[in-house]
DNA sequence: AGGTTTGTAGGATTTAGTAGGATTTCGTAA
DNA sequence: TTACGAAATCCTACTAAATCCTACAAACCT
């Protein structure tokens, strides 16, 4: 279970933490202290389970819960406080919260809590998948575990060996913003517009600097998924990754060319063109496609 | 669902009972002013859940909830209380209650609750019998375990057959720490900084040094695993460990070096490169991946 | 003792950010 | 169709910091 943390009392918020990570109940993917803050990245690593506190300033609970729900979250809530007005309390249970739980916070109160609404979580997810594959039984669809924009390009870059570099972080929000933000999904902006939100995004200091240091990040981790597509290619150019990935993604010659080179045990001899924008926009592209199908 | 109602004030009991009629969350089997006057008939009609109030006369609830345990008595407890004292209420959450409700009663948060409890209880006996029908034609069941962080970069280490290698709990601990210790997923801490946190955790006297051997050990742990995937590979290239591990943990090129080696009999000769942060990167966010999944 | 593993130390190499410039693309006009 | 120019995209080169490597010493087996 992934849980976010949204609640003004710093103190509170490491023992929920400790609790939680005390308990293995699963892992805190974040932290706010204020309603406001909490909506952007909650919306971006769409946590399991959020864990919210009624009083704070600027937004508070409840208005938190409708704000995040009308922008289409489907996470659960449960809302710890101090409240004695059960009024409100009634009103949070009819904007959906899972649980109400009463300050001071008592260890075993909350674990036994966060346990079972995991537990229901994760039961109500079996039967759906149940439920699925019986529909897609009938209809002779195969059913596709559903995942997020995020993992789904994950899995792709993972395939592509780049998992770990520098640059796959850049690729995995861009495709993450064309996919929740461009709303005609024929057209695709030029890749400064791009590098300039991806920026802005970050809370860069310096934007034209941040988009010179994205460009090459972009580069040199296309380039790294190049020589390990075309390595791949020179062992086993019937494998599923080199057959999908290389004439997709790349421009076949520089792959052949590397290939060539690889076969002859000489390395970084000629320089690869790298086509930045071509594989962006099949990434997303592909991305955009299973991300329909779910 | 089927309830029995057990509290002192009849005016709670009165406001329960609409509850449940209005709501239509099931029937009032019956109810009792104390805990001795409810223990014969909650034995003898077994209802699904009791609601049962802490504070009461002769036998509280807590006593009530251990002496119906000990006499075999299965069904769900929900408490009702106007208790203050959080001990308590973790108390009763350790003798196995489901929920704790506090007094006053307000109408939504006890129609949510019940409701949520009968839900779990009709999911939980779906899947149960599902999985019976299941079991008559699947012998061997794979008994989906809870597994934590450690157990799972385990599996992973002895996949790359360096189980027994010093660096693999050095491997496992910086894991450990990131997984439970790295607030944002997205970012990923310099290797300086995973090693001196490492070595402070060993209580190494000279932390410097301790670092220099951090990093010759994993050097050392990664190479084996190269070595071990690349024997693998060169048997087997289609084999699962090979196909999973030789493109994601490492540079493909060196496994490709490795491979033609091994398959010409020569060892050892041609130095081959390590890439420790790619490694442990990559083991982190699949170790993240199905972390979370628990 | 002889061989293997582990720790130590310093140096070599690679990587990421920065900046400027080269090349390609694309619409428009000749 | 070809030529042109601006915009977009791509590339090279440099520096500091991070990462990686070599080689020897020490410790640990048998």
């Amino acid at each position: 279970m992934r849980y976010y943390i949204v609640d003004d009392d710093s103190a509170s918020r490491m023992m929920l933490k400790k609790i939680i990570v005390d308990g293995e109940l699963g892992l805190v993917i974040g932290e706010a202290e204020n309603g406001e803050k909490s909506i952007a990245p909650i919306l971006s690593t769409l946590p399991d389970i959020v864990l919210i506190d009624f009083l704070m300033p600027d937004l508070d609970g409840i208005e938190t819960i409708e704000k995040l729900k009308s922008q289409g979250f489907e996470g659960q809530f449960i809302m710890i406080s101090q409240i004695v007005n059960k009024e409100m309390v009634g009103e949070a249970y009819k904007k959906g919260i899972e649980f109400f739980i009463h300050k001071p916070i008592n260890k075993v109160e909350v674990q036994t809590i966060l346990q079972k609404t995991a537990e229901q979580y994760r039961l109500r997810d079996s039967l759906l998948t149940i439920k699925e594959s019986l529909a897609s039984f009938t209809t002779a669809k195969p059913a596709l575990k559903k995942q997020n924009v995020g993992e789904i390009v994950r899995t792709k870059l993972s395939d592509m060996g780049i998992m770990s570099e520098v640059g796959s972080n850049d690729l995995k929000e861009i495709i993450e913003m064309l996919v929740y933000k461009n709303n005609e999904p024929n057209t695709f902006p030029p890749l400064i517009d791009i590098y300039e939100s991806l920026a802005k995004r970050q809370n860069a200091e310096d934007i034209k600097k941040e988009m010179k240091a994205i460009e090459q990040r972009l580069r040199r981790t296309i380039l790294a998924a190049i020589q390990h597509i075309a390595t791949i290619g020179s062992i086993d150019y019937t494998s599923r990754e080199f057959e999908h990935y290389a004439p997709r993604y790349f421009e076949y010659q520089e792959i052949r060319k590397l290939m060539i080179e690889v076969g002859e045990n000489r390395l970084n001899s000629s320089k690869i063109k790298v086509n930045i924008k071509k594989f962006i926009q099949v990434l997303y592209l592909e991305v955009l496609e299973s991300y329909k199908n779910i």
